[in-house]
RNA sequence: CGGGGCGUAGCGCAGUUUGGUAGCGCGCUUGGUUCGGGACCAAGAGGCCGUGGGUUCAAGUCCCGCCGCCCCGACCA
């Protein structure tokens, strides 16, 4: 292939509005450009790059008996009227009307479609377990459309829906796309992990995020360091810590604190450490105002309050609400003498504390010797706080790290929840009707090429990992003027082709700084460069793109020895 | 939706304070010289200054409305 002939327009500067490396990139080796907000076009090294991601994951998922098809983008409403998900999914689902204002929506994803084609066409026990799977663009009229590809309102995805008769057979199908996720993005060279994940309102045991290791990750994730866990900080549990006081329970005081709004001011001014304070937290919930409660110098997990009150909304409580409904002030919340409607949930280490400073309700005021039991109740007694470095892992007690990632899959056991609401049931050994046993098992494709850049580029451009590079080699004569240069570089390139080693030839009559750059740019993981001395010595000087190695190869072996170094790298 | 910023040539930007013939760099076209890391010289093409209205002799510039984009937050593959 003839560079000349591709449409990659490079861009020498960076456009204003691409923020992260991937956009920023993307845009200048001329991969995407913008048709709206959140909306890209995939120009052709994009879509070879998205081909090869989707090569691979075909491979991996028909290996675990998975089956393709393809699945309508525009949704009939009712499916999701009886799931009920055309209430809840709100403002983030792309809605339309027909000429005859029939409503539809382009699908965010596909549950309601596979479970009611499924539930018309399987009625046995003996037609489980089913794994079906389609890659397509998604729609989600994101709020914000931010991060180029990373968090697009259209994007490319595979979903892969499960169906078995229960759950030992939900384990099984788990395991295998857990299996399949991990052979993807092995395959695609990057560094990745899978974490535990929150699995939100469904409840269950099972969700893994697959993260790809990266520094401008949205995703907080720990791990420890001695043996395999990892999770999500959302998710991440937390053991119970020793007891930090220990003596008699003093009566309460209440302290004049002026402007002690935070922690480290109350701390200060208290001369106490911020482990000997309650940090108290209010939030306004679909059941009414909460109040958190954890030390002093932990943070609270809204994810994990969400779920052990088992709400659906929750959100820092407003000023006014702090006012009316705590009858309290802002700054000095404390969970003693509150109104009775407000639920107190408390994490497991705050009821362990003795002669503990708090807020007093009234401006300007703490109370010091506070004492859980003793002093106000707790309605719930949990494990609330968000995880923090070094903290002990909940397997083995080591500390843990933190790091960041992007999300490019989830594999999540959806039980019955669509089954159930859908009706998709099937006849048992002995003839009963269950409902079947769901999972679903996405990948972001389109994302998962953003997240290979975002782990891999350097000052010069992207440094594509072999597997699902646009093209692995680029052959460069160094004079465009020199008909033996340029022929031997023509020549170079259909050889490496022929042997099914995608190169092109940058045929254009530029100098060569020009040609290198844009190489450089686009991060083809090999270059190849046809100068003079290819002429006179019969070698080729070949140049890896993420090391800058350089390897000179007489023109008679050149080709086994890129093949080696293409499997090496 | 709340907060901040921006819309001027394909891209990056200046010009707006103080209204008076629309500019710079890169890219593009043509010719010449160059040719191993984004060359040089010369000559060109290219703009309803986001959009609608208003003020004015005169608006890129002042006023009002609308649209779009980017950043921070809630949301998420």
């Amino acid at each position: 292939m003839k560079f000349s002939q591709i449409y990659a327009p490079t861009l020498r500067e960076t456009p204003a509005e691409a923020e992260v490396v991937s956009h920023q990139l993307m845009l200048r080796a001329g991969m995407i450009r913008k048709a709206a907000g959140g909306i890209y076009t995939y120009l052709p090294l994009a879509w070879r790059v998205l081909k090869k991601i989707e090569h691979i994951v075909r491979e991996e998922m028909d290996a675990q008996g998975g089956q393709e098809l393809l699945m309508p983008i525009v949704q009939p409403a009712e499916m999701w009227q009886e799931s009920g998900r055309w209430a809840v999914y709100g403002d983030e689902m792309f809605r339309l009307t027909d000429r005859h204002d029939r409503n539809f929506c382009l699908g965010p994803t596909h549950e309601e479609m596979i479970t009611t084609l499924v539930r018309s066409d399987v009625r046995s026990y003996r037609q489980l377990p089913i794994l079906l799977y389609q890659i397509q663009n998604k729609y989600r009229d994101e709020i914000r459309p931010r991060f180029g590809l990373m968090r697009g309102r259209e994007f490319i995805m595979k979903d892969l829906y499960s169906f078995d008769k229960d759950e030992d057979g939900l384990n099984i199908s788990y395991k295998k796309m857990y299996d399949a996720y991990t052979n993807v993005f092995s395959r695609c060279k990057l560094k990745f992990r899978p974490v535990e994940a929150d699995s939100g309102a469904i409840g269950g045991s099972g969700s893994h995020e697959f993260m790809v290791l990266a520094e401008s990750g949205e995703a907080e994730i720990v791990y420890c360091t001695s043996c395999d866990y990892a999770a999500n900080v959302e998710k991440a549990e937390l053991l119970p810590l020793d007891e930090i006081s220990t003596g008699e329970k003093l009566p309460l005081t209440q302290v004049h604190t002026p402007n002690c709004k935070s922690i480290a001011d109350v701390a200060k001014l208290l001369h106490i450490d911020k482990q000997q304070t309650i940090k108290s937290i209010a939030f306004e919930t679909d059941q009414g105002p909460v109040l958190a409660l954890v030390r002093g110098d932990h943070e609270v997990n809204e994810i994990k309050v969400l779920n052990k009150l088992n709400l659906i909304n929750i959100t820092m409580a407003s000023e006014k609400s702090i006012i009316d409904d705590y009858q309290s002030v802002p700054g000095f919340i404390g969970p003693c003498g509150l109104p009775k409607k407000i639920k107190i949930i408390a994490d497991v280490n705050v009821m362990k504390m003795i002669n503990a400073a708090a807020g007093a309700n009234i401006a300007d005021y703490h109370l010091q010797n506070v004492n859980p039991g003793r002093d106000f109740a707790a309605d719930i007694i949990a494990d609330i706080r968000l995880i923090q470095e070094n903290d002990p892992c909940p397997h083995c007690a080591m500390p843990v790290k933190k790091a960041r990632g992007i999300e490019v899959g989830q594999v999540f056991k959806l039980f019955t929840k669509y089954s159930s609401a859908l009706k998709a049931t099937y006849l048992d050994e002995n003839g009963k009707e269950k409902p079947m046993v769901m999972g679903c098992y996405g990948i972001g494709v389109s994302r998962t090429m953003a997240a290979a850049i975002e782990q891999n580029y350097d000052e010069h451009g992207i440094i594509w990992p072999v597997p699902i590079a646009p093209y692995q080699v680029v052959v460069i004569p160094v004079n465009s003027k020199d008909t033996n240069q340029v022929q031997l570089a023509e020549l170079v390139c259909r050889q490496l082709n022929l042997h099914g080693i995608d190169s092109v030839w940058d045929d254009r009559n530029e100098r060569a700084g020009v040609k290198f750059k844009d190489a450089d740019l686009i991060g083809y993981p090999l270059k190849i460069t046809i100068g003079p001395k290819s002429i006179s010595e019969q070698t080729v000087e070949v140049k890896e793109r993420k090391t800058g190695q350089i390897h000179f190869f007489s023109t008679s072996d050149y080709l086994e020895n890129i093949i080696e170094l293409l499997q090496k790298l």
